[in-house]
Parts: structure tokens; C-alpha cells; sequence
DNA sequence: GCAAAAATCAGAACGTGTTCTATTTCCACC
DNA sequence: GGTGGAAATAGAACACGTTCTGATTTTTGC
């Protein structure tokens, strides 16, 4: 009903592909720099008015194309491990490899979202993301749960808004430049792991602590003082 | 030394001071507008140019407002508790207050520090305030750590870490709007909690779970949902 | 005291996100 | 097949952060 009625839509629809596109395109180009609304508008050829238009503002395009890059939910579809726990810690490592694969992209996309000029806008994801995310996300807390590997009386939603708030944590520190990209998931993981390790059962928390030393591993390889100082102990 | 040498250095130090208060009365005046430079240049009786010369960018400027406004580790000091999980969380409560005492102006404040316009500015606060505040903070863990509350094979790095990321993901999320004033330190408390929680001792974990339990209270009272709910269930 | 030097000043200028105003284009309906 | 009307367009305009220029003030070193 609302899909075939009207070319007019369909050019519209069209032309919001082009921009987000567009959009992508330049900030993979010119990774850097920060995205211009000229700039976009030129490459995807249209006026400079038909963006805001369409999105509203540049940070809404910079949303549309962060929401069009990630097929999370697909990708976690595929995925194979041996308990809940560890599936956890899989979809986190799936989750933030797509920003330690390509960080200049990334980083710009979220450089640009914490942009935030004048008015309220809302949160750094549409609502339907926010709902289907946080869906995975509570559905993998939530087997945790029932597997006994979490406590029974800890409510998965205070794990999983901890979780949550160190995600925020990390990824704004390393759009801020103040986290190296290196240090990113591992950093992330370890937060996980304690908050998950704050709820768990001891059968839980021995899952969750192979983990935990994973991250800390890498993490000791990836800070530079101690890598400098790993050097002149083998000296 | 480098203290009475030099009248032009002090009329420059005047002269920021006139500037940072400047900012800071103008931010509370108009709160939820954003603070503009050719403003603040008016206001402290400037030229647009000084700031620039002085700071180097409006974004140092509301970075040193926010230093000037805090006497944080001041109000530590004078800070008694039971016991070191107590006091850990006496010191958030501190720290939160700030902000949930004045939510416009600490508000509009991390808006303006997350705008980053162009190059590679260094993370939200001045290396020497990192440094500052890692050390109470690294020390009251350690406190906790020592005082048998936290296991010995967990390193406070660790905690503090998650720590932190929780407190700039509350912060975020608060300055972006999606997170209310209301839920703001409860919100902060339980990451904490989990947090010191999955490094926790046995006696730790009861210490930490009657301010778990205070702030779970608290979050509930201010969800609005379950406000709502609450009413139609009293009905 | 005087000259050199350094900092501030006023103001223009650049590029930015965003808004506004006509003007034009082009689809949908009769 | 026209015609009314909605939407995209070009382009100016606004406020912003930031930079630059040249003139002016003010402090310092002698």
C-alpha cells in the first residue's frame, strides 16, 4: 500500500540512497577531513537544500549512513559458540570489529555525531535501532541468565545498561582520540567481563574470567609503556 | 620566580580569569543556549581575537571553566566514611552532584567540550586534572582493595578503568539527552556497583550491595514508566 | 626616557551548518 | 492532455568558530 504508490516516493527514496552514499563514499575518501554538507551535496548531486530536506540535518545523514554500513543483526544471526557467555563476547568482538577494521571511517561518523549544534536532538541512534539492538543484546544477557551462569536475582537490565554505558564510554574516549584504536575492543571487553562478573554465579565467572585474561593479555601488548618497558626487561 | 616576573604576565592571567568568568556567567545566564565566542569577547570586554590567543579555542576556554568551577578533590578531603566501599561511593555522590545540582550548566559545558570542530584536540579534560583525579580515585580503589572488599589477583587498574568509561558513557548519554537528570547518578552507582562487584570479595559484595539496592530503589523511583505504572497499580 | 618587542585590538575574511525565498520542475489527478 | 500543487532547486543569507592583517597600545631592556 504505502510502497508502489507514488514514483514520487520512489524518486525520493532514490535520492536519499544517493546522498547516504555519497555520504559514505566522501568520508572514506577523505577520512580525516570532516564532512561537508556542500561537499556532499555536490557529489551527490543535489542542492545543498535537498539534504535537509530529506534527513533534517548532517548529523541525521551521518546516522543514516552509520545505520546503513552495519549488518550486525545479520551477522550475529551466524554465530556459533560453545555457551552463552562466550556468544557474548563473540557478538562484542563482532560488534567492535567493525570499528577496529576501518577506524579513520568510523571515527569520523562518530566525530560527527557527537556534533551536536543548537537544539535537542535525540540520541546517538534512531529509535528502531536503539530497539532492536538492545533486543540481541537483552536476549544474550538474558540466556546468560537462564543457563545459571548470572545470578537469579540481578535483573539483566542493570547488566545490560552497564554494558551499555561502557560501550558509550570507550567509544566516545576513542573518537576523542584519548583511546588508540588498538586498545578499543580489549578495553570494552574488559568492562563486560566485570560487570557481567559482578552478576555471575561461579560457574559463570569462570567462563567470564578466560575472557577477562584474554583481554587483559591484549591489552598489556597494546599499552605502550609497558611494551617500551617489556623491551628492557628482555635487554 | 615566575610568579612576580613580569606585570605583562599578570595582566595576562587577569585577563583569563576575566575571560573564564565571563564564559561561566554567560553559560549560566542563558543556559541552554550555546555560549558564542563574539559573546563572550563582548562580555569580558575583549577581543574576539584574545581568546584565541589565550586558550587557543573556545573548546579550551569551557574546559577551563569546568576546571575553575570544580573543587572536587577539595570536598574529598574533607570526606568521612565507614568504610572504603562507603567512601568510594560518597565520593560519587560528589562527583554527580555537580551536575544534577546544576544540570543546564554542566549540560551546556560538556556540549560544547564534545564539539570538536576539525583537528585532533586531546581528550575532556587537561592532563594535569586525568592525573589529579586518577590518583583519589586510584586510591580509593586501592583502599578498598587493601581493606579485603576486592580480590588481590584483581588489578585496580582494571576496575578503575571500567570505572571511568561507565562515568563518560553516563555523561554522554546525559549531555546527548537520552539519559534524564533524575537517573543520572543511580544510573553511574550500579555500573560502579557491578563493576566493583565482579572484583569483589565476599565481604566486599555485601558493602557494595546495600548501595546496589539504594540505587536500584532510586532508578525505579525515577523511570517514568514505572512511575506510571505504579500510579495505575495504585488505582 | 627611548626604542624595540610583544600583545591586544578592531575588523574583515573564510568555511562551516542551517534557514529562507523565489523559481522551476515534474508528478498526479480530473 | 492539460492544470494545480507539492517538492526540489539555486542561491542568498545568518550565526558560528577560527584565522589573518594591520594598527595601536603597553611593557620591558637599556
Amino acid at each position: 500500500m504505502a510502497e508502489d504508490i507514488g514514483r514520487r516516493e520512489q524518486a525520493k527514496a532514490e535520492r536519499k540512497l544517493r546522498i547516504v552514499r555519497a555520504a559514505r563514499d566522501l568520508i572514506r575518501e577523505t577520512g580525516h577531513t570532516d564532512l561537508s554538507m556542500r561537499a556532499l551535496s555536490k557529489r551527490a548531486d543535489v542542492s545543498l537544500s535537498t539534504p535537509y530536506n530529506l534527513f533534517g540535518s548532517k548529523r541525521a545523514v551521518v546516522l543514516a549512513v552509520l545505520e546503513d554500513e552495519r549488518d550486525f543483526a545479520e551477522r550475529f544471526e551466524q554465530l556459533k559458540a560453545a555457551n552463552s557467555i562466550d556468544r557474548l563476547f563473540s557478538a562484542h568482538e563482532i560488534a567492535f570489529g567493525y570499528y577496529t577494521s576501518d577506524p579513520d571511517f568510523y571515527r569520523t561518523l562518530w566525530r560527527a555525531l557527537l556534533n551536536t549544534t543548537g537544539q535537542d536532538e535525540t540520541g546517538l541512534a534512531s529509535p528502531e535501532r536503539v530497539a532492536e539492538m538492545r533486543e540481541i543484546w537483552f536476549g544474550m544477557v538474558t540466556s546468560a541468565a537462564n543457563d545459571g551462569y548470572l545470578d537469579a536475582d540481578m535483573p539483566c537490565e542493570l547488566v545490560l545498561q552497564s554494558m551499555a554505558q561502557i560501550t558509550g564510554g570507550a567509544l566516545l574516549s576513542w573518537a576523542m582520540g584519548s583511546l588508540p584504536t588498538e586498545g578499543l575492543t580489549a578495553s570494552v571487553g574488559i568492562g563486560y567481563a566485570l560487570c557481567l562478573r559482578g552478576a555471575a554465579t561461579a560457574s559463570g565467572r569462570k567462563l567470564i574470567d578466560t575472557h577477562l585474561a584474554r583481554y587483559r593479555d591484549s591489552q598489556e601488548r597494546a599499552r605502550p609503556g609497558a611494551a617500551a618497558k617489556r623491551v628492557s626487561e628482555t635487554l
